[in-house]
DNA sequence: GTTCTTAATGAACACTGTTCAATAACTTTC
DNA sequence: GAAAGTTATTGAACAGTGTTCATTAAGAAC
C-alpha cells in the first residue's frame, strides 16, 4: 500500500493518544498493545512505530496528555484552598482524586521506564517542573522567609510522599488492621500535617 | 519426555526462583522471561507453569525471598541505631541501601500486579505484616503512650513516604534543580525529622 | 509384573514489538 | 501536462512471548 495522506501528522498523534488513554480508563497499561491501537484507529503498527518511534514513544505521547490534564487539575484545586484547607491540602486532595479516577493512566505516568539511551525529552521534564512549582508556590506562601532551595526540598519530599500513599492504597498494598484510620485522604492529611508543622516552625 | 525426578519441587522452586534474582542483578524484570528462565535452568516451559501456576506466581515466589531478605536486613539494621541515629532512621536507611543495592528485585515487590481473580497469597501478606510490626514496635518507643491505632497508621505514612522518596529518586523523577541536595537520604531525613517531630509532640 | 499415577515435554496457538522492501500517492521539476 | 523524485503506508517476515495440552515414560502401588 502506499501513502493515504488522509490524517495529518498532528491528527495521528492526537488519534493514537487519545485512543491509548481511552482504553486505559477500562483496561491497565499491561494489556496495551501497539498492534490493537494501530488497528483500533485504522492503521498499521509500522505506521505508529515510523511515526512515534516505538510502542514505549507512543506511550510517552499519551503521558504527555495525562500530565497537562493533571496540571491543569491541580491548578484549579489551588482555588478551592480556604483557611481550613491550605493550598497544599487542596493541591494533594486533587491528586488523590485524580489518581482514583484514572488509576491506570496515572500509574503509566511512573511505570514507563524508557532504555537507558533514550533519554526523557525536555517537554516531558518541563511539565514535571511546572507541577514542582506549584507545590514550592504553595510552600513559600506558608513560610514566606524560607529559602528557596528548603521549598524545592520539602517539595520533593512531599510529592513523593503523596505519591507513595497514593500508590500503595491504590495497589491495596498497605494491609491496614482493622481499627486503623485508612482512607488515604487521612494517611496524606497525616503526612502534610506533621511534616508541615515542624517544616514551617524550623529555624 | 517424561517425568525426570532429578529434582523434588522444593529443589526446582530454589533453583527457578534463584536463577530469577540472579538474572535481576543485572537485568530489569520487564526483560524476564519465562523461557528463558526455564532454558537457564534446564527446564520447559510447561514445566514451570506447572509448578507455579503462571509466570507471574514465578515471579511473586521470587518476591517471597526479596521480602525475606529485606526483612532480615532491616531487622539487624535496627542495632546499629544510637543516640544520635534512631531506630526508624536506621531502619529507613537500611531500605534505601536496600532499594539501591538490588533496585531490579526492589522494585518488582511493587511493580508486580497479578490478575484480580488471583489475591496475594496468605505467606506474602504475613512477610509484609511483619515488616511493619518492626516499624510499629520503634514508634511506640518514640512515644511509648501513643494509641496502638495511631502507630499503625504513622507506620503506614512513613513507609509509604519513604517509598516514594527510594522510587521516585531510584528512577530519576525528582528532578532536583542545581544547588539542591537532593541526596535521598537527606530527604528521608527530612521527611522523618520534620514528622516525627509534630507526631511525638501531638496530643 | 502389571496397573496407576504423574512430572515433564515438544509442538501448537495466538499473540507481541520491530524491521524492511515494495508500493502508490503526493510534490517537484522540466 | 508528463516525467522524476520523495515519502507515508503497508503486508509480510522475524524472533520472541506466555500458555495449553496430548503424549510420553519414569516412579509408586498393588
Amino acid at each position: 500500500m502506499a501513502r493515504r495522506n488522509d490524517h495529518s501528522p498532528e491528527e495521528l498523534t492526537d488519534m493514537a493518544t487519545r485512543r491509548v488513554l481511552d482504553c486505559l480508563e477500562s483496561t491497565p497499561a499491561s494489556e496495551l498493545s501497539l498492534r490493537s491501537i494501530a488497528r483500533d484507529i485504522g492503521y498499521s503498527p509500522g505506521t505508529l512505530i515510523n511515526h512515534f518511534g516505538s510502542f514505549s514513544l507512543l506511550l510517552l505521547a499519551a503521558n504527555a496528555r495525562t500530565l497537562d490534564d493533571l496540571y491543569q487539575t491541580l491548578h484549579t484545586a489551588i482555588h478551592t484552598a480556604n483557611e481550613e484547607k491550605s493550598g497544599l491540602k487542596a493541591i494533594a486532595s486533587a491528586y488523590l482524586a485524580f489518581a482514583r479516577q484514572r488509576p491506570n493512566a496515572w500509574r503509566l505516568l511512573f511505570e514507563l521506564r524508557l532504555a537507558d539511551d533514550e533519554p526523557l525529552p525536555a517537554w516531558q521534564e518541563q511539565r514535571i517542573a511546572a507541577l514542582f512549582t506549584l507545590l514550592e508556590q504553595e510552600l513559600l506562601k506558608l513560610k514566606p522567609n524560607a529559602r528557596v532551595q528548603d521549598c524545592q526540598q520539602a517539595a520533593r519530599v512531599l510529592w513523593a510522599g503523596v505519591q507513595g500513599i497514593c500508590q500503595l492504597t491504590l495497589e491495596n498494598k498497605l494491609f491496614s488492621p482493622a481499627g486503623m484510620a485508612d482512607d488515604s485522604e487521612i494517611l496524606i492529611n497525616s503526612l502534610l500535617t506533621h511534616y508541615l508543622t515542624s517544616w514551617t516552625e524550623a529555624e
